[in-house]
DNA sequence: GCGTAAGACTTACGATGTAAGAATCTTGGA
DNA sequence: TCCAAGATTCTTACATCGTAAGTCTTACGC
């Protein structure tokens, strides 16, 4: 009996999160106002704040949720038997390949340094495989903060010193307040730009810092146990 | 000739930008509004904008102005005859020294992600360290990724595990689901609260992440050589 | 039918960045 | 001295944002 309009989904918490993180996968975090997040659940911007206390209740419930899949994500990985370092370098590059799938994450996260369970239940984990390889929970403390933001899978990056090709032009311009930098670059000569998350941050320098950090962890705790 | 009216100082990018520091020193980064800050001056919002061309140019003049402040606070300090790890480290935690200053450099660096001149000078003098010292730049590159943020004096923490004392009840009631990290909690219980550069980023925590980075970088250059 | 409450909507306000153009002030040449 | 021509500042206005307050709609037990 004709068109009988749109179904007109109920709204929930649930779906105004998933949908948030949805706007946010495909057009960024500045796309996510309350207004637009409502278009696109076909409502009106008020009428979301029945499910949500507020825009930061959603930021925070979006870090959750990814918090989520992170911790999915691993439980469907097995716990190595190449003892902790292997284990704990699994678990973070897990997060890592979630986190690459979201890449708003890491600027949420500087907004809202809240702690939602799950990323704490994240940490959590990684303080337990810690603790087994037989790190004292003092080292352990101290391993958190080194990692800081490498536990969840991504490093601040402050510029970016070589995206895609650096032309000589470039290097012999900045050659002269820049020397050391510029011999640098005209060296190395970054080729894999095979980069997302964020700013030059790729899978390799990612792997780099995460194995000198684990590296150092045990050498401190081999050298005092 | 009774009051003569205030003197109506001229505005200029300088003042506009130190202004806007002396601002965000105060108030934090949020009360960086244009029509803030014009109030500050004893002006209108728009009329900054004939110095300044929009916020955006606000946050990296303010940006750029703190990484001279570093470069300035670097220059004063006598490079070590320590090798190229005691020159490095000194030049990081002067850094640091500059942006405990300036709590809000780092929620703006990660907001603009743009290389200011200064910033990329520091960086530069640290290349140049770590090459006298002996170092490859393929060694270096990698090194200044794993440093990230740390090059400038912090280390993005996700959230705080342990401010202020950890009262029992908080260890007995997380104790079920993340069993792990209120042992470490329980064990370690955070004792020095001087911390302050955003969250739980103690000098201590700080200096541990950079040494074991440091040390790392130091261990792969001797290993290679 | 009818109250009742959950859920969605309307309207409105203050804050923000900034476009467009008017007003004022400064300065140098006639 | 006067006046044209920048240089600088101000006025007004708009779009967008988060959200407070209150109203309408719908579903359902009686």
């Amino acid at each position: 009996m004709g068109t009988q309009a749109e179904p007109r989904k109920l709204l929930s918490r649930e779906r105004v999160l998933r949908t948030a993180i949805k706007l946010a996968d495909e057009s960024g975090l500045g796309a996510v106002t309350m207004r637009r997040l409502a278009e696109e659940l076909g409502a009106e911007a008020m009428s979301l704040y029945y499910h949500v206390s507020n825009k930061d209740d959603v930021f925070d419930g979006m870090a959750e949720l990814i918090g989520q899949e992170i911790n999915e994500a691993a439980a469907g990985v097995s716990t190595h038997d190449g003892g902790w370092k292997a284990a704990v370098r699994q678990r973070i590059l897990t997060a890592r390949e979630v986190l690459l799938l979201h890449p708003w994450m890491p600027s949420l996260l500087s907004i809202r340094n809240t702690a939602s369970a799950s990323i704490i239940a994240h940490h959590d984990a990684i303080v337990g495989l810690m603790h087994d390889g037989g790190l004292s929970y003092d080292l352990i403390h101290h391993g958190l903060h080194a990692l800081g933001s490498r536990a969840l899978g991504f490093a601040q990056e402050l510029f970016d010193p070589g995206k895609g090709p650096v032309s000589d032009e470039t290097i012999s311009a900045m050659a002269a307040g820049l020397p050391n930098i510029a011999a640098m670059l005209a060296e190395v000569a970054h080729d894999d730009p095979a980069s997302t998350l964020g700013w030059c941050d790729d899978q390799t320098e990612f792997e780099f810092g995460l194995d000198l950090i684990l590296d150092g962890l045990h050498h401190r705790s081999s050298a005092t146990s």
